[in-house]
Formats: structure tokens, sequence, C-alpha cells
DNA sequence: GTTATTTTTGAATCATTATTCATTTATATT
DNA sequence: AATATAAATGAATAATGATTCAAAAATAAC
């Protein structure tokens, strides 16, 4: 018999995140994911049935792990709807502060995967979306919200604003660091422009 | 002797936008292109030099049709700059008003050129995100706008929430009309979420 | 209506890579 | 240390689709 030495599985995971990071998903080759993860390229096919699933593993940890602390930071008591929204937006920023490569896929393929395939993290994905716009809802009703915006535009207002500031923090961390985009994202989200 | 009948280039462009807008540059068929256009396969390379080229020219025009008329924005003294904020985020939904599938394709391979290409768009669209940058400045000397916010963040959220609403329009017009994202997106700017 | 010239055609070429699979390697078990 | 079994290899396969180009078609000029 023979085992299987390491993770290999996560391996490719970290080495296709490299690389579908620098070339995006469809100039990726998969020999050059197997060359960075130290194996050969027929042995991604031992864990994974193609290209695609690989892309898709990704995003599946990525929206499952943010699944339930969204769910928890929804039906806390203690918050108010902006502190909500707030903690929302750090969750989301707290995945990719480790690791800008894996922003760049996010934002450059993952609309791939969400045409072609019906993979398992779209209802992650979804649901997290929903969260926030749970949140707005609550803020509406609590009276701390406007009432004139509409929810559905709101939310996704803001998630387009975010993850383009994601992506450029991952193309240059010294011209957009993380915690001065956080911080002004809260404070556009609360006040606006206008003074 | 034989002359080109018809505008071939043009309809070429069109041609694509429906084959980018539906499959993606990557999935697109230079042959399915050439089909709806009517044309034979070969017959495109008498007008572009290869596939990135059709989507190069596709970007060219729309940010050179929108270099003028953000100079002269910037330029007018009959307006304050929230006006003229308005009128730039109106500038860049009408390019979009009359073709959902144009919209599909900026919001999916544009970045795609951004990457490998130096293509001649790219100037003409960052002087326009620049020109909104400055009247945000003219804003903030004026002291209209917040002068606590970060200008390029600013800029660069603004411009990814609309560009994510004009995605979602683009797949569904019923459940995001323009003109309800532009006005929702018009009240975000100045007044934030808070009541 | 013949010729010269340009446009158009679309099947053949060519390059690229994801995927397969016969073979080799490693190690657990005896 | 021999055997059995699973893991790993990487060269060969196969599919795809962009691009080319020799031939055909169209029309302007005469």
């Amino acid at each position: 018999m023979r085992t299987k030495e390491g993770n290999k599985a996560k391996t490719i995971i970290d080495a296709a995140i490299e690389v579908f990071a620098a070339d995006g998903f469809h100039n990726a080759k998969i020999s050059q994911i197997a060359q960075i993860a130290g194996i050969a390229t027929g042995s991604i096919y031992l864990y994974y049935p193609n290209k695609e699933s690989i892309l898709s593993k990704i995003f599946e940890q990525v929206w499952s792990s943010l699944a339930l602390p969204a769910d928890d930071l929804l039906a806390r008591k203690d918050m108010n709807p902006i502190e909500k929204l707030e903690n929302l937006i750090d969750l989301f920023f707290d995945i990719f502060t480790e690791d800008p490569n894996l922003a760049k896929v996010f934002v450059n393929d993952q609309e791939h995967l969400m045409k072609t395939n019906s993979s398992a993290f779209i209802h992650n994905y979804e649901n997290f979306l929903d969260t926030g716009e749970k949140i707005v809802l609550e803020g509406i009703k609590s009276q701390c919200f406007n009432p004139n915006i509409d929810i559905k535009i709101f939310r996704n207002f803001f998630f387009g604003g975010i993850r383009h500031l994601l992506h450029l923090w991952a193309r240059d961390h010294k011209a957009f660091p993380l915690n001065v985009v956080r911080q002004n994202v809260k404070f556009i989200l609360k006040k606006g422009i206008l003074e």
C-alpha cells in the first residue's frame, strides 16, 4: 500500500489561488498550478475532476467560512444596526487581509462560475448578501436608517464599492491600505459626502 | 474593382458586443460573431487583426465618447460640485441605457484588457475617473464636501458601486430600473444611510 | 462584355492545453 | 524482503477554436 502524504488537495488550492490571481482563470495553466504545488500535472486530477472544480472549491471555502459568523451577527441583541453593518464589513475584509491573491481571484473570476456553474458556494454567497440586506431593513424599521433608500439597491451599491476597493488593495497595498479603506467605507456608509 | 459594402467594421463590433455579453470574451467564438454579423469567419480579419482588438475597439469607443463631455463638465462655472457629480453619474449611465449588452461587456471583460493590453482606451478611462476625483477635490476646497474623506478611496468606492448596479441592471432591467438606481445612488452620495 | 482589382469566402492549418492512462514508485502488511 | 495496493507520474491524446490563405465572387473602369 501507499498512503497520501501531506494535504495535496490543500496544496493545490493554494497554488491555484496564486496562478489564478496572476493570470486569471482562463489563462491559468493546470501545468503551472501543478508545478507550484510541486506535483505532476496529472496528479491534479486525483484531487479535482477538472480545472473549474478547483475554482469552485476556492469559493466554497470563502463563502462557507462567512455563513455562520454573518448569521450570528444578524441575531445579536447587543448591537444596533449600524454596528452590525460595520461588523459585517469587517468580516468580509478579514477574509482577504491575509491573502491579496484570494481577493484578486474573487474579483476577477467568481463571476465566471456564477454564469456556468451552479456551484455549492452560491447559496452561501447570496446568504451573506441577504444578511446585509436584513440588517439594513432592521435599521429602517427601528428608524435609525433613512427609509427613502431602496434596500436592494443600497446593499448592492455598497457591496460593489467594497469589492472594487478590495481589488485595488489587492493590486497595490500601499496605495489602498485596508484599514484606511475600512474606515472610509464606514464613514461614507453613515454620512455620505456632504459636510 | 470592388468596393466594400456597408459598414462591416461597425457590424462586427455590434455582433461582438452581443456575443461577448452572452458568453464572455474568453468563451466567445469568432465564428459566432461572424455569423451574427452575416459575414464569413475569415472576413473578421479584414477588419480586425485579432479577437482582442475587437474588444479593445469597443472600449475605445466607450471611453473616448465620454472624454469631452466629462472635461466640459469639470470646467463649468454654473454648477456646484454636487451637481457636477450628479451629471457625471448621468453621463456614465447614459452610455449604457440603450445597450445593456455593452454594460455586461464592460463589467465582465474590461479588466482582461487592462491586464494584458496597453490599449488606447486606458488613458481616456482613467481620465474619466480623474474627473470625478477633481470634482470631489473642488467640493472639499469650497467646503461643501466633508474633508475627512479620502478622495481616491471615495471615487473608487463610488465607481465600484455604480459599476455593480449597472451590472445588475444589465442582467435584469425590471429588478433594477436604471432611473431608480440613479436616484438612489445620488441620494447615498449626498446623505449616506443615516436618518 | 472583358479586364483588372479589391473584397469575400470558408475549409485547412496550427497552436494551445485540459485531460487521460499505461507505467512507475512508494509504503503498509505480511 | 516479498507482495499487494494505492499514489503519483508525465508523455500522449484529443478537442477546441483562432487565424491563414488559395480560390471565388463582385464590381469599377474601359
